[in-house]
DNA sequence: GACCGGACTTGATTCAGATCAAGATGCGCT
DNA sequence: AGCGCATCTTGATCTGAATCAAGTCCGGTC
């Protein structure tokens, strides 16, 4: 398995954290790396897992389709992110479609890799335990979403989670997807997501093509809650005294 | 500790299953048993996690409630099943709430433990990756519920789970929560979920009080979609062909 | 038995977001 | 540049679930 040359350069993806060298050979020397064009479907609803996918460039979606056509997205990945982990400790076919959204370079573990890896591996086994764990609590964020948030408190929180990903100096970032998709993730549709960008401007949240621009970096405190405050680096300084939340 | 004297009768609980005598002891040495009253708090948003719950008698929720007050229910517990140990491995304050549906004897393994356990027995972390991918599994469930779903389908949908967790023989069961918290649970008002109860009964389904009546054991048929169907009992049978799916 | 309170049902009204329909904008293409 | 297509925006209308407001039913209590 030859990896791309800058893997090393990369943000280590949460998968591989805190192994030793001997334990990540072992991991990569088993997998296989594919590249895939934008739309390929690399699972489908009903297939059975085979194996993990860790992506190291472009962008997958996992998505679930009723009778009636309609899609959910339930995760969008980047590079770093993995899929199907979970759902190779389910026991049933795949809930899921897996979904190339641009041209993308994926590494493959196969699943019987990974099941033998953990029984070898504890730290292996935290790993996962540890991305479940947080697609879960994504999961349960985007549930609440839905339950009792309005369209503006969804896109003002997804906005907030990008912006404390970037750290508080950036005050503009970019949307990582395209609007039509955003918008299905956060289970509107993509006039309201339109409307409500409309709306944010009178927050001091301007948007310009797929660039959003932040009057100054409290913009967006309206949306924090209190484990998304947690990880906010003013969490619990002075500084956050300025959150209009207090 | 010292467990209830039926509790060798009861099925086992997925978080021990397959686990040695050796490690089951282990575990339960260090853990506590505890009785709560109806109504009564476990744990609150932003509390740190300080143990995994296992529900012996009674029933839990896990919920999330906005600054507004409303409340989304994330999780309803009956005997077996167990919380808290995805948010262990999310490395934050607790996302949720726990709190009492009812009387409830718990047995509490505290976090110190449980993350040693799964360094010295893969059996166990195993178990855990399981239980927390089922969650995540119900998770994308009730996303995709309030993103494509009609009330109708919800509450069809939900039927369906419990009726296929009694086997098809039953043509009744009893709804195991009060209405109220049902309707929570699939995102809607309790207006609205008496008003689709009476919807169903065009559809052979009848309710009296809190039972639930089948006029056959195909009526809830309409709301199976592909990864329900691979826990029907009737799967890949030629009865299927019954299904009006078909 | 009569009173009370909680859970549920039923009806009337309202409103937010979906849907439908029409433009605007941007972009790759020959 | 000019065409065609996809994405996005904007406006008008519609619809279905929330909300508000009574009413019913039941179980517990004195």
């Amino acid at each position: 398995m030859q990896l791309p040359a800058n893997f090393n350069e990369q943000k280590k993806p949460q998968l591989f954290e805190g192994l030793s060298e001997n334990s990540l050979q072992a991991l990569l020397q088993r997998s296989v790396m594919q590249d895939y064009e934008t739309g390929r479907i690399l699972v489908q609803q009903g297939d059975s897992p085979e194996c993990v996918f860790l992506v190291l460039d472009g962008s997958l979606k996992t998505t679930r389709i009723n009778e009636d056509g309609g899609e959910a997205i339930i995760r969008m990945l980047e590079a770093g992110d993995t899929c199907m982990e979970a759902v190779l400790f389910m026991g049933i076919p795949s809930p899921i479609n897996v979904q190339a959204m641009s041209a993308a370079k994926i590494l493959k573990i196969p699943d019987s890799v990974v099941k033998k890896h953990i029984l070898e591996d504890p730290a292996f086994a935290v790993n996962l335990l540890r991305i479940v764990s947080r697609h879960y609590k994504n999961a349960m964020h985007q549930i609440e979403a839905m339950n009792i948030k309005s369209p503006l408190q969804r896109v003002g929180y997804y906005f907030l989670l990008k912006h404390l990903e970037q750290g508080h100096e950036n005050l503009d970032f970019k949307l990582p997807f395209k609007k039509q998709v955003i918008a299905n993730y956060l289970g509107m549709t993509s006039e309201t997501f339109s409307r409500t960008l409309k709306q944010m401007k009178d927050m001091g949240i301007k948007v310009e093509e797929d660039t959003i621009k932040m009057r100054d970096s409290f913009a967006l405190c309206h949306f924090c809650d209190s484990d998304t405050a947690s990880i906010c680096s003013r969490h619990a300084r002075e500084e956050c005294d300025k959150c209009p939340l207090h």
